[in-house]
DNA sequence: AGATAATATACTGAAAAGGTGTATTATCTT
DNA sequence: AAGATAATACACCTTTTCAGTATATTATCT
């Protein structure tokens, strides 16, 4: 019931290209270090953002990452599946015939955390990066 | 950003426990084969519950397992946390010195989060099984 | 006394998380 | 155009957690 070590680094990572502003690009060799995450696991990362639409990139000399969007179209929802895909608090509710009981569809639990993950799902997506950046 | 299957196990067996009623004991083989979860693990699990207080056991033969609490008594928060432990979004929530910077207190990624996670255990915790056997 | 059924503890295999290594490709500077 | 710089692709490895199993023991009912 916990996000990943890498989506953690993700949000600090997003939130330091957000400080920097959208328009200035930084290596990810000082991203790396700014948030103490190994150098390659860094990049790792910047990719899936990358992917995500999250962060642009540029290459050879000079070259470094950027948000490619402004902070407040940033949520933490979006980082976060960006990295660990569809945010599900049960295997049944991304995939129905996970249930080992074949019967989702009349689960009391399955409907019960259902609501419980659309209201942390709505909660994510309302923290964007602006905010966070007022904190 | 998940429960554990043990944890869904838990939640479907104390939900069928719920239902044969708080005076009513069933053997683990019953609850097995209910619920299509192997009886060793079953076993495991309603240890779990039972330290937890959230049922209680019989030895010997006519034994088994029961409620140990009226359903509107146990909440969803109770059984997940009786598998797993505290619920934390992120580690750094449960304990500070797990932040990698070492800045918990002053990062926005920590607030927001936690505020989110304060927001998902409510949820957790207000819905017992008494609401689940309505559904 | 014997059958039944829970308890304790420890172990194992598989999957996911967390992190690295090597080679390649694109861009800037000179 | 050449060399340096920095991102990309892809494959690999190590550690931890999850999910499940095995064996021996203890308590209770008939």
């Amino acid at each position: 019931m916990k996000i990943t070590r890498e989506s953690d680094y993700a949000l600090r990572i997003v939130l330091f290209l957000a400080e920097i502003g959208q328009d200035n690009r930084v290596g990810a060799k000082i991203v790396s270090e700014s948030q103490v995450v190994p150098l390659r696991f860094t990049l790792k990362i910047l990719r899936k953002l990358n992917q995500a639409g999250i962060t642009k990139s540029y290459r050879g000399a000079k070259g470094g990452y950027a948000l490619n969007l402004p902070p407040q179209k940033i949520t933490i929802k979006g980082v976060v599946e960006a990295i660990e895909g569809p945010i599900h608090l049960n295997p049944c509710l991304l995939d129905e015939s996970s249930c080992n009981r074949n019967m989702s569809a009349n689960c009391a639990v399955h409907a019960s955390l259902e609501r419980v993950q659309n209201i942390l799902i709505d909660e994510l997506e309302s923290i964007d990066f602006a905010k966070l950046l007022q904190e």
